[in-house]
DNA sequence: AATGCTACAGTACTT
DNA sequence: CTGTAGCATT
């Protein structure tokens, strides 16, 4: 058992309050890079080496897998004890354990299934075709958004007052989107807190035994919670056993229904609660830091935070100002290599930007540059078609009501049951309110069906049936590794496709039966639930990294949203124009602009030791080429933090001409011999335009754009001044 | 059942 | 401009 001096002697004064801080609400403002993951794991050894607290009381809450994951191995090095008792998850993935273990309670079957979005796309569009309604005039994914977000206020189709057609017509679909759902025992993602806060709320005895265990209760990235997560909180810490760790600057899950406000309403719900603040800063540079005080300094209605550091004020910011964005991204390219060749791995530097659509233009120019580089988003590997489809089997075998796992794999390889088939299948299971497998065991019996459909379906009835008799006899991959011939899909995929996109399909099929004998292993220990289940479980609730951890050594491509929580030596970011960062859209959302900030704050408060900043003066948009003035974000760092380098031509001189030196330092830089902005010639690389210097006289290196090749470093004796 | 064509949309994302 | 979904055609 580790000692409480250890414990503590490695924090700050506001960390060790925090973490030594009674059993009594506790709402910690950890500013970036403050340790917060730090305090919340210190906080739980705590009250289990000195409050000799049980591990099996604490709960820990986080809004990723990865989030969880992590904090419970630092726990337990922490503690070098096994962390077997203690809760640590998502909100979803508790919920789920919870109407797991009390399926009954929450009236559901034993066998429920979790829903991801995608599936439950596919079954609301389902749903409005069978409400004869015109699926141009309802599209799926607006009212899949309608209902989450009244689930996600806890209200369920009753609840929703309708006067007007639309919501009429919305909550109609929803009705009929519950009730399918209850009967194929599916659970989509804000169903999972629906249920559970349910489950609570009308079983007060059984939620009473969860106050009792759950003594203390942590919660982490509190600014995001949405309102169902906090009245879960509610529902399940009635007493004063509770910490909060969030940041309010660093919201920006607005538009998902994270609410801010929450942080207040903690401190009123939870009274007395002591506020901690968490403002020094152990990740950026001084110059960093004030940049992103700086610009946050603009939102008003803040709780109030000002990061501050003990180290160096490092590195200016630069900022590249652009022509183009295909310029830009060759800047930025360019940059890299130079980081590069000063000695920092590719690993260390990230490029960030507002919305995908970025990422091509810098695609190309890293691809030109021979930059590895690593896109962080796009599709996960429990999205995939070929995995999905394989689940789908699995499905099946687990629950054969789950209808949307039918739909997608009923014809899939194609068996001969068409359109009109089903049409008919599901009338008869609409009629009399049966599963689509129910349906079809039935029509089995009759003459309804023609003789070529019957086959097709004793073909697969008897086919999962048989699965089935796999899934009872051998272990989970060995089930995997069968549904996927047997199905037929892996032969499908093989025929349909060749060469790279082929070979990738059969490598994660592989891969899933690899997972699958993970779950194999784990089973040996843990008996609660059958291999099966979980690992479908797992499927639907962690959807898996986007692509195997990276090989090789490669920058960071990816979005700021998916920045937040991660560090950088070397950040930059990309796209800083009006109507891109703020984007447009935006500015008519009250709040928008200031949530806006906060992720331009999150952005700059990745950086370590560099930050860029650059912006391109035009850029094509959707096939349009827009000019776009430099990001409000960016003129509120003060000048004297930033380095500016601005891209001059002449076809846009009059330009240059009215261009401000932005700094006192730079107007010292410019004093000398060279004039940034200034034309320069070379006998090989022809015309270009000095960026920037290092040194004086003929020593001096100078960088150069030119205009056919590109950015370079020259020995000023090389270049002739023009 | 597969392929080609047209219309349309295009902020961010985890569970 | 680019990707996708739905529809018509073969």
């Amino acid at each position: 058992m580790i000692d409480t001096k250890t414990l503590i002697q490695q924090l700050n004064e506001p960390q060790r309050e925090a973490v030594t801080h009674p059993e009594s609400p506790l709402l910690v403002l950890a500013g970036a890079g403050s340790g917060k993951t730090r305090v919340l794991v210190h906080r739980i050894a705590w009250m289990a080496a000195v409050n000799s607290m049980s591990l099996h009381s604490i709960l820990a809450v986080t809004f990723t897998n990865k989030a969880a994951a992590e904090m419970r191995s630092r726990v337990e090095s922490l503690l070098s004890q096994s962390t077997r008792g203690l809760w640590i998850g998502t909100f979803h993935g508790i919920a789920h354990r919870l109407l797991r273990l009390h399926h009954n309670d929450a009236q559901l079957p034993e066998a429920f299934q979790v829903l991801d979005t995608d599936d439950q796309v596919r079954l609301v569009k389902r749903i409005i075709k069978d409400l004869r309604l015109d699926d141009k005039q309802w599209p799926a994914r607006q009212t899949t958004w309608f209902i989450n977000s009244h689930k996600e206020e806890g209200r369920r189709a009753v609840a929703i007052p309708a006067h007007d057609d639309f919501t009429l017509t919305q909550k109609r679909i929803y009705e009929h989107y519950e009730s399918q759902c209850q009967r194929s025992g599916l659970v989509d993602f804000p169903e999972l807190l629906l249920r559970t806060l349910e489950l609570l709320k009308e079983n007060p005895e059984l939620a009473e035994q969860y106050h009792r265990r759950f003594q203390h209760v942590l919660v982490d990235e509190f600014q995001d919670t949405n309102d169902i997560q906090y009245q879960l909180i509610r529902a399940l810490v009635p007493h004063q056993g509770i910490t909060v760790v969030g940041d309010d600057d660093q919201s920006i899950y607005g538009w998902r229904g994270a609410r801010i406000e929450n942080l207040n309403q903690f401190t009123q719900d939870y009274h007395p609660a002591k506020t901690i603040r968490l403002e020094q800063n152990y990740r950026s540079t001084s110059t960093v830091l004030r940049a992103a005080n700086a610009v946050i300094a603009n939102n008003l209605d803040r709780l109030g935070k000002e990061l501050w550091t003990s180290g160096e004020a490092g590195e200016p910011i630069v900022h590249y100002h652009a022509f183009n964005e295909i310029e830009e991204a060759r800047y930025v390219a360019e940059s890299l290599r130079e980081y590069h060749e000063r000695d920092l791995t590719f690993n260390d530097m990230a490029v960030l930007y507002r919305s995908n659509a970025q990422s091509r233009v810098l695609e190309e120019a890293l691809i030109r540059e021979r930059i590895p580089y690593r896109i962080y988003g796009g599709l996960r590997f429990f999205e995939r078609a070929e995995i999905k489809d394989a689940l789908c089997y699995l499905r099946l075998i687990f629950n054969r009501n789950d209808d949307a796992a039918f739909e997608r794999v009923i014809n899939t390889p194609a068996r001969g049951i068409g359109e009109k088939t089903l049409a008919i299948i599901r009338e008869f299971a609409l009629k009399q309110e049966l599963s689509l497998w129910q349906a079809v065991t039935q029509l089995l019996t009759t003459t309804e069906l023609s003789g070529r459909a019957k086959s097709g379906f004793s073909q697969f009835v008897a086919m999962i049936n048989e699965m089935e008799q796999v899934a009872n006899q051998s272990l989970l991959h060995q089930l995997v590794e069968h549904a996927i011939h047997d199905s037929g899909i892996f032969r499908m995929y093989q025929e349909k496709e060749k060469g790279e996109k082929w070979l990738s399909r059969k490598e994660n099929l592989e891969e899933l039966i690899n997972a699958a004998r993970e779950f194999d292993e784990l089973a040996e220990e843990e008996e609660a639930m059958s291999p099966l289940a979980s690992f479908l479980s797992h499927a639907a609730l962690e959807s898996g990294d986007t692509q195997a951890e990276a090989e090789e050594e490669c920058v960071q491509l990816m979005t700021l949203h998916s920045a937040k929580g991660l560090e950088f030596p070397v950040v930059f970011m990309v796209g800083m124009e009006e109507k891109l960062f703020p984007h447009q859209m935006s500015l008519d959302e009250p709040g928008g602009l200031e949530e806006e900030r906060r992720l331009c704050y999150v952005g700059i408060t990745r950086a370590m030791q560099f930050l860029t900043l650059t912006n391109a003066e035009k850029r094509r948009l959707h096939g349009k080429e827009v000019h776009a003035s430099l990001s409000r974000f960016v003129r509120e760092i003060p000048d004297d933090l930033i380095k500016p380098i601005r891209i001059t031509r002449s076809w846009h001189g009059a330009q240059q001409a009215s261009y401000q030196q932005a700094s006192p330092s730079q107007s010292a830089r410019s004093a000398g011999a060279f004039q940034i902005g200034q034309n320069v010639s070379h006998p090989k690389f022809g015309q270009g335009i000095l960026i920037d210097f290092e040194g004086e006289g003929d020593t001096a290196r100078l960088q150069i754009n030119f205009e056919q090749a590109g950015i370079k470093w020259l020995i000023r004796s090389y270049v002739e001044l023009g």
